[in-house]
DNA sequence: CAGGGCTTCAAACGTATGTTTCAAACAGAC
DNA sequence: GTCTGTTTGAAACATACGTTTGAAGCCCTG
């Protein structure tokens, strides 16, 4: 450790921390006694707590957006001209997150919690600093998801892809609890990358649902009260 | 108001502004003063702000769980014998939650929000709060899709459940930001039943889908660093 | 109208938070 | 070794929080 470390056990406290209990939940106090720095560290090397936060993001995102923008360019390069499918565009995010280089075991699924937190918990700030920092990969995501499904309407495939979203972040950000779980009930050992495995097809059958079910809800039963 | 209201515009005050900004992030302060009562009224009618976020929940989820109990009580009738298939089941889910009488133009979504925010936040006492007071309507609601879904090993079902619910948490959750967003960008309007109707058959696709896609993740290309 | 149980109110309490301060410790360059 | 800029340390700061207090107000019964 030829310069101080400081910085990155704060970061790294702070990441779990956060993915724990949540950004309002977490106290600077309790990243700095687990970081074993000083409590002034915390605002000496980033300037604020909400600054703090911006750095745990950026730590994981900016190599992430870089890796998945190469498998964006390798899947577009070896369609030439055709759109990608849905299923390759969902295996290039898939693969990119999967193959990150990880900080410690716990690895992506702290990180898929810290981004299903940030987009949960209101924090204004974290939302506006993703969206002005990563913006571009995810619109590219977004434009390849649109090419993928033509047969969707605007509507349509907005929805869905929140869907998506959600059934994704929610589970990597549970997936430690839910693998704890699964190991109890039915005595299964579960990798993130079988649950990728289980996740992509449902969610690539849920886009490609084919009836909207129209079915009137308001009307099949009498009003309640 | 023949008796004072306070205890309902503090109910109401909560419920949205937990909506808005989750429960760590809204201050008793802020409860008071837009529900136009005294600071102290909570701790008084209440007791603490957990048993406030309690009441919050109790005032929907009990009327909730007890017409999902007769809606889940006809369906196996209708069936009788035959166990309800998935689509009939998700129907009688989400039409139980729509058709539950609404306090206001909001109704449904804030309250989905909230249950979104439950499960998302940590918030111990809350979670075992909702697994004590309404975990049977839950349980039951479990062994429904564990019959209509047979063909699914245990492991994959479980899964699927878990994708099921983090795409309708988290939607529902964030609902309000999403249908903003369309409306600016597509000037689309968007009700929860519409959303509802998109979410089901998506679900359902996602639940029945064929494959387990067994792709090996790490194989495909070379390991990075 | 007098009394008593609820309810409201303003004020204060103790604690925890994010942030700031400023002196001490440290590093590398000369 | 001394100096200079950076980093750490203990302490304090101001503020916000949930909760408690005790007096005042209210409404109903007798």
């Amino acid at each position: 450790m030829a310069q101080s470390d400081t910085v990155d056990r704060i970061l790294d406290a702070a990441e779990e921390l956060f993915a724990d209990r949540g950004f309002s939940e977490t106290s600077l106090r309790m990243i700095t006694s687990k970081a074993k720095v000083n409590l002034a560290a915390v605002n000496y090397h980033f300037g604020s707590k909400n600054a703090l936060i911006h750095a745990v993001f950026a730590r994981f995102l900016t190599p992430f957006s870089a890796t998945l923008e190469t498998a964006f360019d390798e899947l577009e390069a070896r369609c030439d001209g055709k759109p990608p499918t849905l299923n390759q565009t969902l295996w290039a995010l898939t693969e990119s997150a999967v193959r990150m280089p990880q900080r410690n075991e716990k690895g992506i699924s702290i990180f898929m919690r810290l981004l299903g937190l940030a987009y949960t918990q209101s924090q204004g700030h974290l939302r506006k600093f993703l969206e002005q920092e990563y913006g571009d990969p995810f619109s590219r995501f977004m434009r390849l998801l649109k090419e993928a499904t033509p047969q969707l309407s605007s509507v349509d495939r907005y929805w869905r892809i929140q869907f998506m979203l959600g059934a994704t972040a929610f589970t990597m950000s549970s997936s430690d609890a839910l693998r704890d779980i699964l190991q109890n009930k039915l005595g299964v050992e579960t990798t993130i990358q079988e649950i990728a495995a289980r996740l992509v097809p449902f969610l690539a059958a849920g886009m490609q649902a084919e009836d909207k079910m129209l079915i009137p809800l308001s009307d099949s039963h009498a009003p309640v009260a």
